[in-house]
DNA sequence: TTGCATTTACTACATTTGTAGTTTTTTCTA
DNA sequence: TAGAAAAAACTACAAATGTAGTAAATGCAA
């Protein structure tokens, strides 16, 4: 089913946020990274190298090809199975409930009525599907 | 409104794993707290009291008393603003947008139809107090 | 085709994190 | 009250992380 495999390290908060980025963009080359950079996060070329290079090492992303002399670097990994390790791994921390969790992106207002609609089908749907196998 | 300080400096994994035995122990001696690890993250005294001096540096908890001559620790701050404060970590890594998060915890089962109820709730609530504000 | 601009590849280094050893102090208890 | 047991206090150190510098290679434009 997952196309996307599951990295065996961790990746660090720099790392994800290059991720993200690289996310965004599909396909890049470290210099576009770089200047895709929200404002705040402005650093270096050379550090967004080291650590595309790092993500490239733990196998969250690859080259895919090559620009001029650029290298054209693409995700291995999808944001959905990123935030499922990092959902579960904020779980544990927790005992593995989530309900702690909910009620915080609830009371921020981070969560829509529809939001929750569309969830409750989910979750029916899948209690559904459990119940016919 | 809220009692627990929120930290200026973030919490490593080890540390908040060890935050989370004192929340339960409520209040505890390093002896204490390093008995009450989980079978799959013991570790030595030693560890376990850096972690917790590291804990008290960044405030997060601090020595209420002394019995015997072993200090007793509380947390600083409760597993709700913890949970905030990792929450909205990881909401900034996607944009800010709950649902995927949400739809995660779905999918994998971590979330009850009875969980989405009391949300619903809270989430009218919160629109309702807005109203009359 | 040569030199310049751009990249890559490699190296560096301070800080944080995970883990624990050693020394000193404090308390009980015989 | 002296010595043992426990804890505190301090020190250590490797790995990971955040950040960037330097040197070597590559490709383009004149």
């Amino acid at each position: 089913m997952s196309k996307t495999k599951s990295l065996s390290e961790r990746l660090s908060r720099s790392e994800l946020q290059l991720l993200q980025v690289l996310w965004k963009l599909k396909s890049a080359s470290i210099r576009e990274i770089q200047e895709s950079l929200p404002t705040n996060r402005q650093v270096e070329y050379t550090t967004v190298q080291t650590l595309i290079y790092r993500l490239e090492k733990k196998g969250a992303i690859r080259r895919t090809k090559k620009i001029g002399n650029a290298h054209i670097f693409e995700p291995l990994v999808s944001p959905k199975s990123a935030v499922g390790t990092m959902v579960d791994d904020l779980l544990a921390l927790f005992g593995g409930s989530a309900a702690p969790v909910m009620a915080h992106m609830a009371e921020s207002g981070q969560i829509t009525l529809e939001d929750l609609k569309a969830l409750e089908n989910a979750i029916k749907e899948r209690a559904r599907k459990e119940e016919e196998s």
